[in-house]
RNA sequence: GCCGACGUGGCGCAAUUGGCAGCGCAGCCGAUUUGUAAUCGGCCGGUUAUCGGUUCAAGUCCGAUCGUCGGCUCCA
């Protein structure tokens, strides 16, 4: 179902990355007196490797060529990389003008932590890695000197704040981002590849294809669609709505304004108030945007009445757009909005149905995301790390997580564990995908949540005759249409399938006498249905197809003398290109087909 | 929010050391009536993001604000 990327240790470019993190931060330790650079860390990552520096002054992009000018001396200098095994106290000495250094030193004498911050199984070795002058606190490996690596397949990419250990009341340190391959060709892909994938980036697309806008008088945060990227969020949400009606959700709709209170008692305002928008006062009741819809979709249970365990699993699908007061730096395109339109869904189950209801969930996803043709992705199982904001009940917690665990492993689903990433509420099932630049999103999550219910006092009647409170699974099929659009649009380089786009036929009659034709003909399209516009301009063919295939319309029909007097259309496909003169009927036989299947048609 | 960079007609860009804000596309008007990726000509369009400062003179220099981009943190 998924794929994991395999950047072993023994992986070269893995030696070639952490060795040229050491050299660039060699070369910029060189750049300033000894002593005024302070440096944390500096890993191998995927096409690259960074260092952070806590510097006297702000790096820029202007200091880069002097930077890889120096990194090029040293690396024409083949230091070799020795590993040396140290004791801490050593360490500690070798390190004493170098306080990241001596907070990591403490950490790996403690035993160390894994990225998630949970401690490891064996206790480290404390290891150096010595190049020429430049020490540096190290596992490895590298290299074997500096000479190895290729001065002309590296480069320094760009400049950027980090936190200190990614915690933000830390310091910001400065992090330079470089990429670094074996030869200069590997690089040249690189670079090609980069520029190849903004041309798909779905903030440039979007903006080309004519499917949203923001505006500074609107605000941050908030797309505004036009026609026809409304037309693409219809049939993405129609398709789920559909679907999910056939799997046995029910669809309701609770608002976009819920009393503060509510939120109180869920416990949202706790731990996400500060995704909340500020509150509106009316009077003497304070009201919230709604950025979830779970505390109001169990109001609405509730209000229903009494269930019977014989309602459950009862399951409430909602496509509500919320509001959350996202950072104003996090905001990016559409991947990242102020205003989102989930579609969400919260299953009130009974314990022994978590395990079920979480496989249908599962199957809903994957059938929606192959039908986008969508594989690209990884599945993470985010569980309750050592700390924070988890609702303690071991019992519950351990009850939940394999549930999920046995449903993964029933639908054969390949998956990653995630110490600390589930909700404050339960544990939960994410599906990430990346996009063209390889930043990382959520789209789908299925949460398994045993605590909100309680807090809300929400029960059903048992076989028993007592009340009991039920497991809420929550659950987005896309995520949001929003992110997923965006998606979408990179997924497919904006050539929408047939039933997502938004302009589906392109009527161009080649001369002015064509017209009347043309238009009969679009009418006749419109009739079934199809979406179909007339390019009436008085331009030649050429220029009209080329506007409709830059527009990356799926179907141009081009009609002239030959073709009206047939009663045909001239079909050109914008992937397929010239597929000849052909009967009305059977055109239109093709597209319904076509669009039912939704099919998904490769260029040729 | 934090670190850094960037903001010039709808879009893509240009404007020596501070010295009259330009080009292409799009749009509009006219001519052209064309057979599978751009027909020709004309016209319209900008208080250079906003506000303030330095200067005889600011798109250009300085400051603040807003926004965008790349990261960090957070997250659908």
């Amino acid at each position: 179902m998924s794929n994991s990327n395999s950047n072993s240790n023994d992986d070269k470019l893995y030696r070639i990355r952490h060795s040229a993190a050491h050299v660039m931060a060699q070369a910029v330790m060189e750049m300033f007196p000894p002593g005024d650079v302070k440096i944390a860390i500096g890993p191998p990552i995927e096409d690259g490797f960074y260092y952070d520096f806590d510097l006297p002054r702000p790096l820029t992009q202007d200091d880069f060529p002097e930077i890889e000018k120096r990194m090029r001396q040293i690396i024409a200098q083949k230091y070799p990389f020795e590993r040396k095994e140290v004791s801490a106290d050593e360490a500690r000495q070798q390190f004493a003008d170098q306080p990241y250094k001596l907070e990591l030193i403490d950490g790996l004498e403690k035993g160390g932590t894994d990225e998630y911050g949970n401690p490891l199984k064996e206790k480290p070795v404390i290891s150096f890695y010595v190049d020429g002058s430049f020490v540096d606190l190290c596992r490895g490996p590298h290299v074997e000197s500096t000479g190895r690596l290729n001065p002309s397949a590296f480069k320094l990419m760009s400049v950027a704040g980090a936190y200190w250990r990614g915690d933000e009341r830390n310091k910001m340190l400065t992090r330079i981002y470089g990429t670094a391959w074996e030869n200069a060709t590997q690089l040249g892909e690189h670079m090609h590849r980069l520029e190849e994938a903004r041309k798909r980036d779905h903030r440039k697309l979007g903006k080309d294809l004519g499917l949203f806008f923001f505006s500074d008088d609107v605000g941050p945060g908030i797309p505004l669609f036009t026609p026809k990227g409304e037309i693409v969020r219809y049939e993405m949400e129609k398709y789920v709505r559909e679907l999910q009606t056939t799997y046995g959700y029910q669809h309701v709709w609770t608002g976009h304004l819920v009393k503060e209170d509510l939120y109180r008692r869920s416990g949202h305002l706790e731990n996400y108030g500060d995704v909340m928008f500020p509150p509106m006062q009316d009077e003497d009741i304070t009201l919230r945007l709604k950025p979830m819809n779970c505390p109001s979709h169990m109001t609405l249970f509730k209000e229903m009445g009494k269930h019977s365990y014989r309602e459950l699993p009862l399951r409430f699908a909602e496509f509500c757009t919320l509001y959350r007061y996202e950072k104003r730096g996090e905001l990016s395109g559409l991947a990242r909005v102020r205003a989102l339109t989930q579609d969400d869904c919260h299953v009130f189950c009974t314990p022994e149905q978590i395990e079920s209801e979480f496989g249908l969930a599962l199957k809903l996803v994957s059938e929606v995301l192959a039908t986008y043709q969508m594989h690209d992705y990884k599945v993470r199982l985010s569980l309750r790390g050592s700390e924070g904001k988890y609702v303690q009940d071991d019992e519950k917690w351990e009850k939940a997580t394999n549930a999920l665990k046995s449903a993964l492993d029933a639908y054969d689903v390949d998956y990653f564990v995630a110490e600390g990433e589930a909700a404050f509420y339960g544990p939960k099932a994410d599906f990430l995908a990346k996009d063209v630049l390889g930043r990382e999103w959520q789209l789908s999550t299925i949460q398994v949540d045993f605590i909100q219910p309680a807090r809300l006092n929400v029960e059903y009647i048992g076989e028993d005759g007592a009340a009991h409170t039920p497991v809420l699974i929550h659950r987005a099929v896309t995520g949001a249409t929003e992110r997923f659009l965006a998606m979408l649009i990179e997924h497919f380089a904006g050539n929408f399938p047939l039933w997502l786009a938004p302009v589906q036929v392109m009527m161009i009659p080649i001369a002015d006498r064509h017209l009347e034709y043309a238009n009969k003909i679009a009418q006749q399209l419109k009739g079934a249905t199809i979406r179909v516009e007339v390019d009436e301009r008085a331009e030649r063919m050429n220029a009209k197809i080329r506007d409709a295939q830059l527009q990356k319309v799926p179907y141009m029909f081009v009609v002239g003398d030959k073709e009206a007097e047939a009663g045909k259309v001239a079909v050109r496909s914008r992937d397929r290109g010239d597929m000849g003169a052909q009967p009305i009927t059977d055109v239109l036989a093709m597209l319904k087909d076509e669009i039912a299947r939704k099919a998904i048609i490769l260029k040729s």
